[in-house]
DNA sequence: TTGTGATCATCT
DNA sequence: AGATGATCACAA
């Protein structure tokens, strides 16, 4: 936490200058670039490897991008939807709540209009889900557990799900694999990845840093 | 090839 | 405008 506030202000410039890290003109060929930039300035080193980013903290982090009121411009991504966990695990176990149990939201300014290298950290905020706030993830995730084991993942869509929700994660559409479908078989399907939605990320920074919530 | 880091590009 | 479905890079 002491290095999350120390780098609370910083650009990103600043802070890949620090890390022997160049920013790259835009984010289209690089979406992952401020995460990793700020992962090698906070010393996480768990890299592409499972589990929390501060293993021995048991702390997630994602940087947020928000717009010019704070607030956030995109969903988050959590992990992959592994069809086989989803069915069999509770949902106290699950990949989702080992992501959420404790989290360190970096808020990034992420209006278009700021150049990369110009664009300021936010102060951090360590959260962990209210016994409310679970119970909300939770409900959806069962909901999604439910059609997985009745072969319906390819049913899913990303409209279902108060705060999470179930959308594509791969390569692109046409990076396919096997998954149950409804004959008790396995077909190809196009693979899934859990998020948390703006809305409910929204809710999270808005009680933290006292944003403005919609009229 | 798969999981982690996400944002992009359209559609409604 | 906001959200959905698609997409991109890199490490292991």
């Amino acid at each position: 936490m002491g290095r999350a506030r120390h780098i609370a202000g910083r650009t990103l410039g600043e802070l890949a200058r620090g890390v022997g890290m160049v920013a790259p003109p835009d984010l289209r060929r690089h979406k992952g670039w401020v995460g990793q930039l700020l992962e090698a300035a906070l010393g996480s080193t768990a890299g592409s490897r499972k589990g929390p980013d501060f293993s021995q903290l048991g702390i997630e982090l994602k940087t947020i991008p928000v717009d010019l009121s704070g607030l956030p411009r995109e969903s988050t991504f959590l992990t992959v939807l592994t069809p086989a966990e989803l069915v069999s695990v509770e949902f106290e176990r699950s990949a989702v709540m080992a992501k959420l149990r404790k989290v360190l939201w970096l808020p990034i300014q992420a209006d278009p209009a700021i150049p990369l290298p110009s664009r300021r950290i936010g102060n951090p905020h360590l959260w962990s889900p209210t016994p409310a706030e679970e119970a909300r993830i939770r409900a959806d995730w069962e909901l999604f557990a439910r059609w997985v084991a009745d072969g319906q993942l390819d049913a899913i869509s990303a409209h279902q799900g108060e705060v999470l929700q179930v959308r594509p994660k791969a390569r692109d559409a046409k990076a396919l694999r096997l998954s149950p479908d409804p004959d008790g078989g396995a077909s190809m399907m196009l693979p899934r990845g859990f998020y948390l939605r703006a809305s409910f990320t929204k809710e999270i920074l808005a009680r933290y840093y006292r944003l403005p919530s919609p009229p």
